[in-house]
DNA sequence: TTGTAGGCGTTATCAA
DNA sequence: TTGATAACGCCTACAA
C-alpha cells in the first residue's frame, strides 16, 4: 500500500555524499549548512524524488503541520466559504486541514475530536459551535490553539453581534419606513436557535424600539422537501399571512432556507412584495436572479475564517506579524422583495 | 504547542501494570490478549485520556489512515457533496480527510500533492480530472489508490458518458418535440470544455441525429459579475436571442453560471419560456424556487464520491465486501422553463 | 497469553 | 560547518 520508489533521507545523504543530519538541515532550512553542500543535497533530493516523511517529522517535532477544521454539517453551503479559506491560508504555510464533519452528532463530534487528537493537530478551527464545549475545552487547557467564530470575533474586539448590528437595525429601519409593523421570524428548526441566538436578540431589540412585533416562526421542513411538505408548508404560510393580524414581512433565518419558503410562497400565489415582504440571511447570486431580486443579509464568512486561521498560524510561530483581524460588517443589500406593507384589512 | 498532559503507550502499561506490547495489542485489536489484561488496559487507557500517536503509529505501520481529496476549486458548491460523501465514508471507516483545493493552478497543484505525499496519504481521491495527469501517474505507480471519477465510472462499467446520456437524450428529445431547432451552449469559458468535454459531445451527437442546430456560447464572465457586467451580458444576450436564426433555447454548462444568466434573461427582458427556453446542468432548491421554474439535469455527484470512496478503502483492507459501484443515472426533471419553440420571423 | 527489544524516518544535541 | 547518535511513540517478531 505505501509508497515504495520514494526514498528516505540516507539514501539522499548517500547519494549527496553527505550525512543524513546534513541532508536535514539543508531541506528543513533549519541549522547551517554550506553552499556546496545544499547544492548536492538538493539535487539529490531532486534525483530521488525525495519527500521527507511527515510522520517522521512530527514525531520527532512534536509539529504535525495539520490542521483540523470541525463543521457543524458539511451539506451546508455556508460553510463552504469557510472551508476553502482556511484551507488556502494553512495551505500557503505550508499547512495541510484535515476537514471533520460532525454531521450535527454529538457521537460523531466527539469521534472526529479524538481523531483530530490522535493526529496530533496542531491546532483546531471550528466553523460553528461545538456540540459540547467542554470537550474542546480539554484542548485548550493543554494548549492547543483551538477557535471558533464567536469567541474568535469577541476576542478581537468585533463580536458577530457588532457585526451583524448594523444590517439588522437597517433592515428593520427600512421596514419600518415602509409601513411593516409585524415581521415572522422564519427558521427550520429549534435548532437552529443556538446557532444563531444572536440574531435572533438583536432583531428583537430593535424591534422593540420601533414598536415592531417579532415572532418566530418554526417550519420543521427540510433541504430538499417533496411536493407535500411543500403544498403544507405553502398553506400554512398562506394562513399565516392572510391572518388578520399576520406577519406583512418573511425573515427568513437562513439562506438554506430561502428558497424553499420562495417556491411555496410562489405555490400559494403569495406576492411579493405586495402580499408580503421578504428578506432572507445569506446572499448567492440565485437571490439576486429571482423575481422579484430578492433582498438580503450578507455577511462573509471567508472573512472571519481568513482572519481566524491567521491568528491561528500566528500562534504557531508561522506567520510573523501578528494578523490584524480585519472582519467585515454584515451588509444589508436592499432588493425588490422588500417593498411597502400591504393594507391589510383587520377582523 | 504540543499536547502536555496526554500520556503515552508506556504510562498507560505502567497504570494498567502490564507491558507496552499488551497495551498495544489490546488497543489496536491486533494480536491476544486476556480478559483481565484488556480490562486493566482499557481502564487505564480511559484513566489517563490516552490515544495512540498517529504519527508514531504511521511511522511504524506504514499506514498514516489518512486520505487526501483533491479539488479542483473549493469556491465551486458542486464538489461540496462530493466532498461530504467522501468525509462521511472515510471517518466511518477511522479515516481522516485531508482536503486540498488547487485553486485551478498547476503550481498549487503540484504543492498539493507534494504535501499529500509527504503526509504519506494511504490514498487520493480526485473530485475532477488532475490539471497534470503526470503527476498522479508516479502515485499510480507507487501502488498508491488513486481515482478520479472519469476513470472510476469508467472502470466500474459505467462511464460517466453513459450516465450523462440519457438525461441529455430527453433533453433534445423533449426540445425537439416543442418545435426547437437551434440550441445555445453556454460555457464561463474555454476551460471548462475539458472538465465537461463529454457533456458538449453527447450533446452534439443527439443534435445531429435530431437535425438540431448546436452553437457554442462562451460567456466569459465572473460568477460574481458587478452592474456592468451584467448589462454587457444581457445586451450580448439579447443579441443572441433576437437574431434572426439565434437560439430559440440556452443551456447553461452549470448550475453556478445559470444563475447570472437568468439574472441577464431578466435584464434584457427575455420571458422564459415564451423568447426563449432555458435548461442547466446542476439542480438546487433555488431553480425549483424560480419562476418560471428551472428544468436542470442532476447529476448524483455524491454518490460517485461514495463508490469511488468505498472502493478505495476495500483496497485499502478496511472493507471487508468489495463494494458494488451503485451510480446513478443523470436525471432530466422537466420544469417551466422549457416550453414551446417561439415563432420567430426570420432575417 | 505475555514481555523484551529493535527499528520505522526524522531531527536535535553535541563533539569534532 | 559537519557527522555520529540518541531519542520521538508505537508496533511486532520472537522468545518466554
Amino acid at each position: 500500500v505505501a509508497s515504495s520508489t520514494r526514498g528516505d533521507i540516507r539514501r539522499v545523504a548517500a547519494e549527496a555524499g553527505v550525512s543524513t543530519a546534513t541532508v536535514s538541515r539543508v531541506l528543513s532550512g533549519r541549522g547551517p549548512a554550506s553552499a556546496g553542500a545544499a547544492q548536492k543535497v538538493r539535487s539529490a533530493a531532486a534525483k530521488l524524488d525525495y519527500l521527507p516523511n511527515a510522520s517522521a517529522s512530527s514525531l520527532r517535532t512534536d509539529r504535525s503541520m495539520i490542521i483540523g477544521v470541525l463543521v457543524p454539517n458539511l451539506a451546508n453551503p455556508v460553510f463552504l466559504p469557510f472551508l476553502r479559506a482556511v484551507e488556502q491560508m494553512a495551505q500557503r504555510r505550508g499547512y495541510s486541514v484535515i476537514v471533520a464533519d460532525t454531521q450535527h452528532s454529538d457521537r460523531i463530534e466527539a469521534q472526529q475530536l479524538d481523531r483530530l487528537s490522535a493526529q496530533r493537530v496542531d491546532g483546531l478551527i471550528m466553523a460553528g459551535r461545538p456540540r459540547n464545549p467542554a470537550r474542546v475545552g480539554r484542548w485548550r487547557r493543554d494548549g492547543l490553539p483551538v477557535t471558533d467564530p464567536y469567541t474568535f470575533a469577541a476576542e478581537a474586539g468585533f463580536p458577530l453581534e457588532s457585526l451583524a448590528s448594523g444590517a439588522i437595525g437597517q433592515v428593520c429601519r427600512d421596514l419600518a419606513d415602509f409601513g411593516h409593523t409585524r415581521i415572522g421570524y422564519l427558521t427550520r428548526g429549534a435548532g437552529s436557535r443556538a446557532t444563531f441566538g444572536h440574531r435572533w436578540e438583536l432583531i428583537g431589540e430593535v424591534c422593540r424600539s420601533l414598536a415592531i412585533e417579532l415572532d418566530r416562526v418554526t417550519l420543521g421542513v427540510d433541504t430538499r422537501p417533496g411536493p407535500g411538505d411543500l403544498r403544507q408548508l405553502a398553506g400554512r404560510l398562506e394562513a399565516l399571512v392572510h391572518a388578520p393580524h399576520g406577519p406583512t414581512v418573511l425573515w427568513s433565518n437562513s439562506h438554506v432556507l430561502a428558497p424553499v419558503v420562495l417556491e411555496a410562497l410562489a405555490l400559494a400565489h403569495i406576492d411579493l412584495p405586495g402580499d408580503c415582504s421578504f428578506v432572507t440571511f445569506g446572499d448567492s447570486p440565485w437571490a439576486a436572479a429571482y423575481r422579484p431580486s430578492i433582498s438580503v443579509i450578507e455577511s462573509d464568512m471567508s472573512a472571519v475564517a481568513e482572519a481566524m486561521t491567521a491568528a491561528l498560524l500566528h500562534r504557531l510561530g508561522s506567520l510573523d506579524i501578528p494578523p490584524v483581524p480585519r472582519l467585515t460588517e454584515d451588509r444589508y443589500i436592499a432588493r425588490e422583495s422588500v417593498g411597502p406593507a400591504p393594507n391589510r384589512r383587520a377582523g
